[in-house]
DNA sequence: TCTGGGGTCCTAGGACCC
DNA sequence: TCTGGGGTCCTAGGACCC
C-alpha cells in the first residue's frame, strides 16, 4: 500500500502559521513577480477565485471580500516543508518527497486494518508538530492513492482528511465518481480526447484495454496509467539521493527590458544561481542552454510571447559559476536583435554528471582545486548572510529587471534578523 | 500595464554504423 | 538495373506534474 501526503493549501498555510489573525479567512498567495495566484485557502477558493488565475484579474473580488494576498516567500515556504518532511521521516520509513509540499510514503507491513488509523496519526501528528494541515490518501498504487488523496481534500470534514481505499467496492466507488481529467497523469489533451471517446470517468478509463492504452493513450504511458488504476503498483517509489538531470533558472523581468546589458546582466545572474543548485548536488554539466521570450507583434492588449533559445557544448563539465557565465554570454548576444522587447530569460544546464567524474580533456587545463575552495567559500558566503552577499561583477548591481514581490512576509525562520516578534 | 518557475518521461525521426 | 536488416545514439518536441 501506499499514501500519499499533501498539505493543503500549502503557500497560503505557511503564511498563516505566522498570522493566526487570518485562520478562518480568505487567504492567496501569488507566483514570482506577483503575476498569477498559485495557492488560495478554501474561503479564498469559495469566493470562486480561480487557481493560476492572473492576479490583476483577480484583484476587484480580492479587494472587495478583504482577501490577505501575499507576494510568494519560497525561504519561509521551504523551511516548511523541511519540517513536515523530518515529521514524516520519523514516522515512516520510506519517504518520498515528491514537490515541495506532498510525499509519497510506502505502507509495506502495517495491517490494513489499521491502515486508516495510521493515515490518521500521520496527519495529526504533522499538523501538530508544524502546524500545517495534510491530506492523506493511502491506496494500492500511488495514482489510486491520488484519487483516495481528492477525495479526503474535497470532504475535510467527513473523512478527517484522511481517506483509505482498500476494497475492490470502495476503489469502484471512487473511480466511478472521479472525472477523467482529475487523474494524475491526465492532462488536458487527453481529457479532451478522452471524453470525445465517452470516456469521462476514472472507473471507464480503468476498464479500457492495455492495448488500447498503447494505442491511444501515449503508449507506455497509458498502458501504466491503466495498470496502476486496476491497483498494480507500477510507478516505484524514487531513491532520495538521486540527482536532477537538468537544472534552470529562468525569470519573467519585472518590467521589459530592451538592451544587451541588461540581458547579459540577468543571464550572467540566472547562470550564477543555476551553478549553485548545480555545486549543491555535487555535479558539473557540459551543456548550457539560454533562451529569451520576446513579445514583438503585440499591441497594448496583444500578448504573443515568442521563445527563442540556443545552446553551446562545454569542452569540459564544469560547475565553476564563471566558466558557465563566460560561456552564456556569448549565448545570449547571439540571440539579441535590436528593438525587440524582452519579458524574460532562462539559463539552463544538462549533461550533468558528478564532479568526482569529469572526462577531461586533453586540450583543457583541469582547473585548479583552488577554484572549487573558491565557489565553495562563495556559496557558504551567500547561504549564511544576504543572498548574493558576493557576486560575480557581471551579475550587474543596478538590477532593473529584477521581479516584483510587493507584499512578501518576512523570511521568520531562515533569517536572524527577520525572526518572528513578539511583543 | 499586467498571465510563474522548475522539473520528468516518452516518442518520433534523423544520422550513423556494420 | 538492381540497393538489406538491425542496431545505437542524439535531438526536438509533446505531455504532464506541482
Amino acid at each position: 500500500m501506499k499514501a500519499i501526503i499533501d498539505c493543503n493549501s500549502f503557500y497560503a498555510a505557511c503564511e498563516r502559521l505566522f498570522k493566526p489573525s487570518l485562520l478562518g479567512k480568505p487567504v492567496v498567495v501569488l507566483s514570482n513577480n506577483d503575476g498569477c495566484i498559485v495557492s488560495r485557502t478554501d474561503e479564498a477558493k469559495a469566493l470562486g477565485i480561480k487557481m493560476a488565475g492572473p492576479y490583476y484579474e483577480a484583484k476587484e473580488i480580492l479587494k472587495q471580500h478583504q482577501v490577505a494576498v501575499f507576494s510568494s516567500n519560497y525561504h519561509l515556504y521551504g523551511d516548511i516543508s523541511w519540517r513536515v518532511m523530518e515529521t514524516l521521516r520519523r514516522l515512516c520509513q520510506d519517504v518520498e518527497v515528491y514537490s515541495v509540499d506532498e510525499a509519497f510514503v510506502d505502507l509495506e507491513g502495517i495491517p490494513v486494518e489499521e491502515m486508516w488509523a495510521f493515515g490518521l496519526h500521520l496527519r495529526n501528528t504533522v499538523e501538530q508538530w508544524t502546524g500545517i494541515p495534510v491530506s492523506v490518501g493511502i491506496a494500492p498504487s500511488k495514482t489510486l492513492a491520488k484519487v483516495a488523496n481528492h477525495i479526503a481534500k474535497k470532504n475535510k470534514v467527513a473523512t478527517q482528511c484522511t481517506v483509505a481505499l482498500l476494497t475492490p467496492e470502495q476503489i469502484r466507488h471512487a473511480l466511478e465518481n472521479t472525472p477523467v481529467g482529475e487523474l494524475w497523469g491526465v492532462g488536458s489533451r487527453s481529457t479532451e480526447k478522452l471524453r470525445y471517446l465517452g470516456i469521462d470517468t476514472g472507473w471507464k478509463l480503468r476498464n479500457m484495454s492495455r492495448e488500447w492504452a498503447q494505442k491511444n493513450l501515449g503508449g507506455v504511458v497509458g498502458v501504466r496509467l491503466i495498470r496502476e488504476l486496476n491497483g498494480e503498483p507500477c510507478i516505484d517509489m524514487k531513491d532520495p539521493l538521486e540527482k536532477k538531470k537538468m537544472i534552470a533558472t529562468t525569470r519573467m523581468f519585472g518590467k521589459p527590458v530592451y538592451t544587451l546589458p541588461e540581458l547579459k546582466e540577468a543571464v550572467a545572474t540566472y547562470t550564477a544561481r543555476a551553478a549553485e543548485k548545480l555545486r549543491r548536488q555535487f555535479c558539473a554539466a557540459r551543456v548550457i542552454s539560454v533562451f529569451v521570450v520576446t513579445n514583438d507583434t503585440g499591441g497594448a492588449y496583444n500578448y504573443d510571447p515568442r521563445s527563442r533559445g540556443t545552446y553551446t557544448t562545454l569542452p569540459m563539465a564544469s560547475s565553476l559559476s564563471h566558466v558557465l557565465i563566460a560561456h552564456a554570454m556569448p549565448l545570449i548576444e547571439q540571440l539579441y536583435r535590436e528593438g525587440s522587447k524582452y519579458l524574460k530569460a532562462g539559463v539552463m544546464l544538462s549533461g550533468i554528471v558528478p564532479d568526482n567524474a569529469i572526462q577531461c580533456n586533453l586540450f583543457e587545463d583541469p582547473a585548479g582545486r583552488h577554484l572549487h575552495e573558491l565557489m565553495k567559500a562563495v556559496d557558504n558566503v551567500n547561504f549564511s548572510m544576504r543572498n548574493d552577499m558576493v557576486k560575480f561583477a557581471a551579475s550587474g548591481t543596478r538590477r532593473n529587471w529584477k521581479m516584483r514581490q510587493e507584499m512578501r512576509s518576512k523570511r521568520f525562520t531562515t533569517r536572524w534578523e527577520e525572526l518572528y516578534e513578539v511583543k
